[in-house]
RNA sequence: GGAAAGGUGGCUGAGUGGUCGAAAGCACCGCUCUCGAAAAGCGGCAGGAGCGAAAGUUCCUCGAGGGUUCGAAUCCCUCCCUUUCCGCCA
């Protein structure tokens, strides 16, 4: 949510921003809703304040009475007077209630301006990419790759399949669409790579949070993914919300709350599962791991002070945090800054980092990070009171994917895949997962 | 699932129709005292919106939404939430 004054001062802004993000949204008639909103209020508060004015009075004289006996007419008066006036603010009460509706609906569309530093594009291929790191895998036996043996990759569904990993016949029978079961040694790795993450990100000050994610969708609208994504979300009979994202629940920790600003950045590491319906996915990814329906992820969730360069700052830090998770794995990425059409309603700016999936012969994203300002703060009313003038500000929210499962293992398997089908496990993760490689 | 109690400022908590946006305490801020701190004393201190250069001033907000009334934190209705007890249960 952007803040009304601030639409209204930097219009030009706003609505260069929306192009820049390829959001439909006529910020002209919002300010001429806001108008009409404000000349009613106006009106409104002076019918108020006479009211108040008289009721006082009504209040005096009635308390004179009570002493007396013969009862002054000047009381019964302004009562029928008040009567007159109670019925036009009722009526003026109902038109504002019904522009300040069109009104809401509107604020909530209004995406969050993008950073200067957003390329332009429609979607995830014009994203630019800033960086790229590791070396792509060799299957060519040439210099001595694989000790010389060449062969011919294979993709993650076959190489976890063989391997007794992953179960996705009977993950389709059971859950359907993008069902799967992770399997031993599949099951296993996964366990050493939340291990790992936990005590990566840890090490970097992050408190781990296991959140609920059944939420109100109240907190869905606080992260912004409401009310655009509707359809992608699982609601319950209660018309709850399975979240997508341990975001939502962490940036709904401290919903209405006012927040101690010596404790600034709080850093959480959310652990989650996380359900997404994939609707308007659905030729997309149809095999494998990369897109399913549930699947379990750690989260890094940034509460700040209200200063755009802590935000870059921090920005950069939980994407280099995840970067670094990456590369001591060894997987080669590449880090893309989104362009302004790929950036989401609240995101001021945001980098995804992509793994190398060698049977695909490209790069898929495994993580996000971005930062909102106060977008989100403001609509979860996250508050602090700033030192310097007392003032209370509401905080700065960032997030970034420390790391998804499965997804992660896709690039995991294909990248150290080997001549005999088994898998190289990372030395990082060995010791979590108690061998050097995954055979059958 | 059954029963009961309750939702008031940063926190605790008083307030059952008329200067109540609201006692008191804690916390916080300023001042006095002090070499300094603590303690003590004095003063300030809810949030949001509008107008104003400012002082100030007006409106809204006591879980949310309706209703009664000239007037609602206070009475009525609906909903939401929380807590406690019983039941069930990983």
């Amino acid at each position: 949510m952007l803040d009304i004054k601030l639409i209204r001062e930097n219009k030009d802004a706003v609505i260069a921003g929306a192009r820049k993000k390829h959001v439909k949204i006529d910020i002209n008639e919002l300010i001429k809703l806001d108008d009409e909103r404000r000349v009613l209020l106006a009106a409104l508060e002076k019918e108020r304040a006479e009211q108040n004015a008289v009721g006082e009075k009504i209040a005096t004289l009635s308390n004179i009475e009570v002493g007396i006996t013969a009862p002054t007419h000047e009381r019964d008066a302004l009562i029928e007077q008040m009567k007159t006036l109670k019925k036009t603010i009722e009526q003026h009460d109902t038109e504002l209630k019904e522009i300040i509706k069109k009104w809401q609906l509107l604020m909530l569309q209004v995406p969050n301006i993008p950073d200067m530093s957003v390329p332009d594009g429609e979607t995830d291929k014009d994203n630019r990419e800033i960086k790229t790191w590791g070396e792509l895998p060799d299957f060519s036996g040439k210099n001595g790759a694989n000790g010389g043996v060449a062969f011919e990759p294979k993709d993650h569904v076959e190489l976890m399949t063989a391997l007794k990993m992953v179960d996705f016949e009977r993950g389709a029978k059971v859950h359907g669409f993008r069902g799967y079961y992770l399997m031993g040694d599949g099951a296993r790795l996964c366990f050493a790579v939340w291990n790992y993450a936990l005590e990566f990100f840890s090490a970097k000050g992050f408190v781990p949070v296991i959140p609920p994610v059944i939420v109100r969708k109240a907190n869905l609208y606080g992260t912004a993914h409401l009310p655009g994504d509707v359809e992608d979300y699982y609601m319950t009979q209660d018309c709850d919300a399975l979240a997508g994202t341990a975001e939502v629940p962490i940036m709904g920790l401290h919903g209405e709350e006012i927040l101690d600003p010596a404790q600034f950045p709080i850093k959480y590491l959310g652990f989650s599962p996380c359900y997404r319906r994939e609707a308007g996915a659905h030729s997309k990814d149809v095999k494998g791991l990369i897109r399913v329906h549930e699947f379990y992820k750690f989260e890094q969730v940034i509460l700040s002070e209200a200063s755009h360069e802590t935000s870059v700052r921090l920005h950069d830090e939980l994407n280099r945090n995840t970067e670094e998770f990456i590369e001591s794995l060894g997987i080669p990425y590449r880090t893309v800054v989104n362009c302004g059409g790929d950036l989401g309603l609240g995101q001021v700016k945001k980098y995804d980092i992509e793994l190398w999936v060698p049977k695909e012969g490209t790069y898929r994203e495994i993580s996000s990070a971005s930062y909102f300002h106060d977008f989100q703060t403001r609509r979860f009313n996250t508050r602090y009171r700033d030192p310097v003038d007392n003032k209370l500000r509401y905080a700065h929210s960032l997030n970034c994917t420390a790391i998804p499962t499965p997804r992660i293992l896709v690039s995991l398997v294909e990248n150290f895949q080997q001549p005999d089908g088994s898998i190289r496990i990372p030395e990082v993760l060995q010791k979590y997962l108690g061998k050097a490689s995954i055979v059958i």
